[in-house]
RNA sequence: GCGCCUGUAGCUCAGUGGAUAGAGCAACUGCCUUCUAAGCAGUAGGCCGCAGGUUCGAUCCCUGCCAGGCGCGCCA
């Protein structure tokens, strides 16, 4: 479609005195489909050409030689809206999609580039919550995204191992907890200890002095300190490969804060170097009211880092091995202001590393009882999440297509991708309501009636007794086809969109637009039996939505399955 | 107090400086002897938070206000 619009712009251009950019930035689409694929309101034109929209428009369309390409053109309400040859565009659309297979989005933007994109990274010895979905599904669409674009895409999970957390773990863990706990329930006995730790400390003020002391004797090497850290960072990773192996996610490094730790004192330096930095309070910062911000933190009074010095650390480093582009941040806007800082800093400090990061935001989850907080201990646990939607697929399954085989393995699928593709089809920046009915809804907008539609168009493949074929190509364009042929068309820009734009949701609500017209078209229109030309043509179109859905779903980290 | 984000149908959310603001859920009503009814189709449901401004044109951009969320030097 993309190609077409160009066409259009090129020849349109010399009339209206602009490039052929200036005019393709101008085109709207038609709210009304009838009234074409193209419309150029005329508005803007008037003051100049002191000359009526509509007078403009009609002009325009007398003028106009689109050749071949537009098959009606027509000035209506001061808009110019032309409506492009449908068989020219269909068997464009068609050829491209059934030549190139999967790599039809593939636009090859990102050859020789490179992205590095932080996300899910939790903090160690806390349980992978529902908080933790966000980050880690967004951040893996991404990264299949960046990578459909062609990209080098570097991805990170920058684990919170290290931190004053530990001492207060470690202090916990004396006091509460059993060796043989830690080795039957990890996670779960790291937790309790945790919010009972909490819970003392209202009372016990001095278990959170003693809580630092150990935070300190860890950060000089101490060698108790050391190995209870080294088994809570075994045990934890443990558990949470768990969760990543159900959503697909891989990681190309798991770099720990930690591994940061020898390069702070020579990031602090850096900064001071560049005579970045004031001492106040006896901690050091740098000042950034010029900037209208609050300073950024690098070392507290008594000579520990923080969380600050350790995002710098790590960017310069990242910077310095992998060459990026862009290296992106998939963290809660609460941190907004946080990485605003070190973005700040790192601007100041003229390194590269400044543009290149880009933070990614997106909004909290919210319950209806309010706040959800670790320490209180009032969490859910993203495995239980999961592992509900799975059973209830389950049961779905058993209810709908009792024949199917492997049940367990479709339903691990459709309940899995039920939780992802809940959470990519809402914009980035939006808190969103944690809601079971939603989470597991299987109906209207969701995972799973993508991945039904998906199953559909396989179904009728394997049927299937001729060879998908555009040896009829009056076929590709009725009422329901068409459309559906149109919006197939726009794959590539929608990739291309939600990459710029940091937003799988952009594909995801592609995706829903897509089954929802293949069902229209599935409903009205017969593809098996009839005329064998018409029948491979038709066979076609299924075969090309089921290509673009497939993909659509593997860039949100959906499994698309063939039965269901 | 200051800063950032959000406010669109009962609920969850799309949407664009332009022509009649769209989906899904929930409600009601049709459609399974035809390619999977996790589907399709229909009915109903709207001062696009409020008030100004810019513009030929604002739900969209600007200002103020209201409501909610988040953040604001020694947590991450």
């Amino acid at each position: 479609m993309e190609k077409f619009r160009q066409e259009i712009a090129r020849k349109l251009a010399p009339l209206l005195n602009m490039s052929s950019e200036a005019a393709r930035a101008l085109m709207e689409v038609p709210p009304n489909p009838a009234w074409g694929d193209i419309a150029i309101p005329c508005f803007s034109f008037a003051k100049t050409l002191r000359k009526a929209p509509q007078a403009i428009a009609l002009d325009l369309a007398k003028a106009a030689d689109f050749g071949g390409l537009a098959s009606s053109v027509e000035a209506t309400g001061g808009y110019l809206n032309l409506t492009l040859e449908k068989a020219a565009v269909t068997r464009h659309i068609m050829q491209g999609i059934l030549q190139d297979g999967a790599s039809f989005g593939f636009t090859n933007k990102g050859a020789g580039k490179t992205v590095v994109i932080d996300f899910s990274s939790p903090n160690i010895a806390k349980p992978f919550g529902i908080g933790h979905l966000r980050t880690t599904v967004i951040g893996h669409s991404l990264s299949r995204i960046y990578s459909e674009l062609g990209y080098r895409v570097v991805r990170v999970n920058h684990l919170g191992d290290w931190g004053t957390q530990f001492g207060k773990l470690i202090v916990a863990y004396k006091l509460l907890a059993k060796d043989d706990e830690l080795i039957s329930d990890p996670i779960g006995t790291l937790f309790r200890i945790y919010v009972e730790f909490h819970r003392r400390a209202e009372s016990s003020p001095e278990l959170l002095e003693e809580a630092r002391v150990w935070f300190r004797r860890l950060e000089e090497g101490d060698e108790e300190a050391r190995s209870l850290w080294q088994r809570f960072v075994e045990v934890s990773l443990k558990e949470y490969q768990r969760v990543y192996d159900l959503l697909g996610v891989e990681f190309d490094y798991w770099l720990g804060e930690s591994y940061y730790e020898p390069l702070l004192a020579s990031t602090v330096a850096a900064v001071e170097a560049q005579d970045l930095t004031t001492v106040s309070d006896g901690a050091v910062i740098v000042d950034l009211a010029d900037y209208g911000m609050p300073p950024c933190l690098l070392r507290k009074t008594d000579g520990a880092t923080l969380y600050a010095t350790r995002d710098i650390a790590a960017a310069l480093y990242r910077d310095k091995k992998h060459h990026p582009e862009l290296m992106l941040y998939v963290v809660g806007q609460e941190q907004t202001l946080h990485f605003k800082q070190v973005k700040q800093v790192l601007t100041l400090m003229r390194t590269p590393a400044g543009e290149k990061l880009v933070h990614v935001p997106f909004g909290l989850f919210k319950f209806p009882e309010g706040k959800m907080s670790t320490r209180q201990g009032n969490v859910i646990f993203l495995e239980d999440v999961l592992a509900r939607a799975v059973d209830l697929a389950l049961v779905v399954i058993h209810a709908k297509n009792p024949e199917l085989e492997n049940k367990r393995d479709i339903a691990q699928h459709v309940g899995v991708g039920a939780v992802v593709f809940g959470d990519l089809k809402h914009g980035r920046i939006k808190d969103v309501l944690f809601d079971w009915d939603e989470m597991l809804n299987f109906d209207g907008e969701t995972g799973p009636y993508v991945q039904y539609t998906h199953a559909r168009a396989c179904s009728i493949l394997r049927k299937a007794a001729v060879a998908p074929a555009l040896s009829d190509e009056a076929a590709l364009t009725d009422e329901y086809a068409l459309p559906l042929i149109k919006l197939l068309g726009e794959f590539p820009q929608i990739i291309a969109r939600s990459a710029s734009e940091y937003e799988p949701s952009v594909v995801a609500r592609y995706v829903l637009d897509v089954a929802a017209l293949f069902n229209r078209y599935y409903h009205n229109v017969r593809i098996l039996g009839g005329e064998k030309d018409a029948s491979a043509t038709r066979l076609a179109v299924v075969l090309a939505t089921q290509r673009i859905l497939a993909r659509g779903l593997y860039l949100l980290g959906v499994t698309a399955v063939d039965k269901m």
